[in-house]
RNA sequence: GGGUAGGUAGCGAAGUGGUUAAACGCAACAGACUGUAAAUCUGUCGACUCUGUCUUCGGAGGUUCGAAUCCUCCCCUACCCA
């Protein structure tokens, strides 16, 4: 088959990491797989807990599609093992405790959605409770004497948690030997992930050696920050643009970044050989508000289609430029013909409860059908004829009775 | 096993007998403004049959006219000593 130059690897390997250990012997496995004709085994840890795949996952996966693309072999090692030991304390949400069929099922959309990046063809799955789920208690002690309790508190939040007196698990300790186990298992070449897998990648590069493998090479990408410009993308701070987001949201998101982001987001997120990043790029300074609508278009194009970022940007300018309700919003059909405004708000889940209801009433944004609810006792008269109900700036619902026959 | 410091609303963190549904910060929601769902400013931010009522401060009891605040027991966390 034959791989791309050395040198042309190289540069496109390192492109966009933030650290690579090391780049002599990443040279030096190239190297050897150009010789013997073989691909390289890059691996990419899954976490099936949580499927939502976001942007930050993005970059991270496109690495991964650059390798396919020159030739190596993309293993997705879904760790379907430690999601259905869950976090045993039961203290950590973002560890909950799934079961074998859900760990696969999420498994799968993790695959479905890294495939709107990936090459699904060339991608090999692996599902790590495969070989962990296997060992004997003597063997995880074995594996646990390769490594030493100084050197898991370098981990940078082990480190954090144990001086800032914060609990820490044993088993958390394992996590790290589990995931450096698969590497051991695998006997990849190279491993990806985020600057937080740091540690955990290099605990696969020690456990290789330690089995008498030859150790990966550690690559880490930069973390996405999330839309609202500090922290890292993330589901649970609610600063993420997801995979499975529809175009209208996914291009308000990146409409809704900080200025000083659009650089970061254009050169993370978008693959380089396009029009379109040199365009955005090249705007940035004299007007920040189209780079932004052509990064934001550029994004819900790569996981939808020009025209669905074409119709997503219109509805954007309908909504928050021109402020007027969208065309098409789902009816909401209700038995009863008359309701009072609050339970209403409740039933649409505009509202998380009465209160709040009210208090939305109180501050005027509620509006049905143009007309701002004064009144907070008032009583809504449905009829077949659907009613727009607007709660706030984003919250539209489109109401009427349901017909009896 | 012994000792010390803690457990307060979504999170962080004040409060140590009485206008305390509980300061403050963050998040969230709303309004104004804006190229923007950013930034900034303002307001809201336990629930309800809402100018009032009810339920909250790890859990269960108790003292008191009255407790997040005092007492008893229990549960949980961190650190120190064994």
């Amino acid at each position: 088959m034959g791989f791309p130059a050395i040198q042309e690897q190289l540069d496109l390997i390192i492109g966009n990491t933030v650290e690579v250990i090391s780049v002599d012997e990443l040279e030096q496995k190239l190297q050897l797989s150009q010789k013997k004709d073989q691909p390289l085994k890059v691996k990419l840890g899954a976490d099936p807990s949580r499927p939502d795949l976001h942007l930050g996952h993005s970059v991270v996966l496109r690495k991964l599609r650059e390798f396919q693309d020159l030739g190596h072999q993309a293993i997705l090692i879904i760790g379907d093992f430690t999601a259905m030991i869950g976090d045993p304390s039961g203290k950590s949400k973002t560890r909950p405790q799934l079961s074998a069929e859900e760990a696969r099922e999420n498994g799968k959309s993790y695959f479905e959605q890294a495939s709107k990046i990936l090459d699904p063809e060339r991608t090999t799955i692996c599902y790590n409770s495969e070989w962990l789920g296997t060992m004997g208690f003597a063997d995880v002690v074995r594996l646990a004497s390769h490594y030493t309790v100084a050197r898991m508190l370098e981990r940078d939040d082990f480190e954090r948690r144990y001086h800032a007196h914060e609990p820490i698990s044993i088993h958390e300790f394992l996590y790290p030997l589990a995931q450096g186990m698969d590497s051991v298992h695998l006997k990849n070449d190279i491993e990806l992930g985020g600057t937080d897998q740091k540690f955990n990648l290099l605990v696969g590069r020690d456990l290789q050696r330690e089995y008498g493998i030859t150790p990966q090479v550690c690559i880490t990408m930069p973390l996405l920050v999330g839309t609202s410009g500090c922290e890292k993308m993330s589901k649970s701070l609610g600063n993420a643009i997801c995979f499975n987001d529809s175009p209208a949201d996914m291009y308000g998101k990146a409409l809704s970044i900080p200025d000083t982001l659009i650089e970061t987001y254009t050169k993370l997120l978008l693959h380089p050989g396009k029009s379109a990043v040199s365009d955005i790029l090249g705007q940035i300074t004299e007007n920040p508000r189209t780079a932004k609508r052509g990064l934001a278009r550029a994004i819900v194009s790569s996981y939808y289609s020009p025209e669905d970022a074409e119709r997503a940007e219109a509805l954007f300018d309908q909504l928050f430029v021109h402020k007027k309700a969208p065309d098409n919003i789902e009816l909401v059909e209700l038995d009863q013909q008359s309701i009072a405004i609050i339970d209403l708000l409740v039933t649409l889940g505009a509202a998380t409860s009465k209160s709040d209801a009210r208090r939305m009433i109180q501050q005027k944004s509620v509006l049905v059908d143009e007309r701002k609810i004064e009144e907070i006792s008032e009583h809504l008269e449905l009829g077949v004829t659907p009613k727009i109900v607007r709660a706030g700036k984003r919250k539209f619902f489109k109401v009427a009775t349901k017909k009896h026959f």
